[in-house]
DNA sequence: CTGCAAATGCGAACCATTCGCATTTATGTC
DNA sequence: GACATAAATGCGAATGGTTCGCATTTGCAG
């Protein structure tokens, strides 16, 4: 579970609790807040300090490995891996299911806001509904 | 500019500080912080506590007059009047500057997710870049 | 193997937000 | 219009996520 299955990013000095954090971010399945990350590496046996992991966010986040993300109604940041596919998705709030979109609705969008002096670096897209299978109930 | 141009809220005791913080919300041209508002009102001659302003906040949240909003790599939640607009805003990463945007890219996209059997209810969406202002550096 | 810069352990500091409580204020009733 | 009462506010202290500072430890180049 420590074990990082993408190779160490190169200019990134590789230590116990980095590999630690990196390790739980590859496997989390949604985006985890630090004390959650903390919380995980503790259950694995290993120890480790909440500064020290807001740290080593901070340098993810600032190499590009992790993104940081603010949820709405919640006054606490999380963090998952950087999968630097231009991707969003759509989450059922029934089944939890995720479904891909194909393109990506912004693209359109973009350039109009470049043109009005905005110059766009990136974006967060959250859409919730149900799927299919959970519609009326 | 402490003057409420809509007519007071129903259901809500109608007192100087809550006045004053509508006031304020409804002159804002992008959305405040709390403590925006309080140097907002305190500029205009009136006192007025930080945890006023919370309190009063949390309020006219819950009467749904106002909308909380939390920025992405900002720690501080933002208010604003709450004018029953579906819209979306873009953040500048140098200055922090919130520009709202005249429409919603998704507009077009909803319908077809609707099409492929996921019933939208809604989504947030979050742009991030620099302003004209901040640019190059 | 050694030395040094960088990272971490650890706790204190910070800052937005919330809580608690005594005092003040708005509003319905007489 | 004055009064009573429940609610709102002033004010400061507490809370909780996040950052800072510094002594110690660790990874890595030579």
């Amino acid at each position: 579970m420590k074990r990082t299955q993408t190779p160490w990013p190169s200019g990134i000095k590789k230590t116990r609790p980095r590999a630690c954090v990196l390790g739980v971010l590859e496997n989390a399945s949604a985006p985890l807040s630090a004390s959650q990350i903390v919380s995980q590496i503790e259950k694995s046996g290993d120890a480790i300090w909440l500064s020290t992991v807001y740290r080593i966010l901070d340098l993810f986040v600032k190499q590009g490995i992790v993104v940081r993300l603010a949820v709405m109604n919640s006054d606490m940041a999380v963090y998952e891996l950087n999968r630097f596919e231009h991707k969003h998705y759509a989450v059922c709030m029934g089944c939890r299911k995720i479904v891909p979109m194909d393109n990506c609705p912004l693209e359109a969008f973009v350039p109009q806001l470049d043109e009005s002096g905005f110059h766009v670096l990136g974006h967060h897209l959250e859409i919730y509904g149900y799927c299919r299978d959970c519609e009326p109930k």
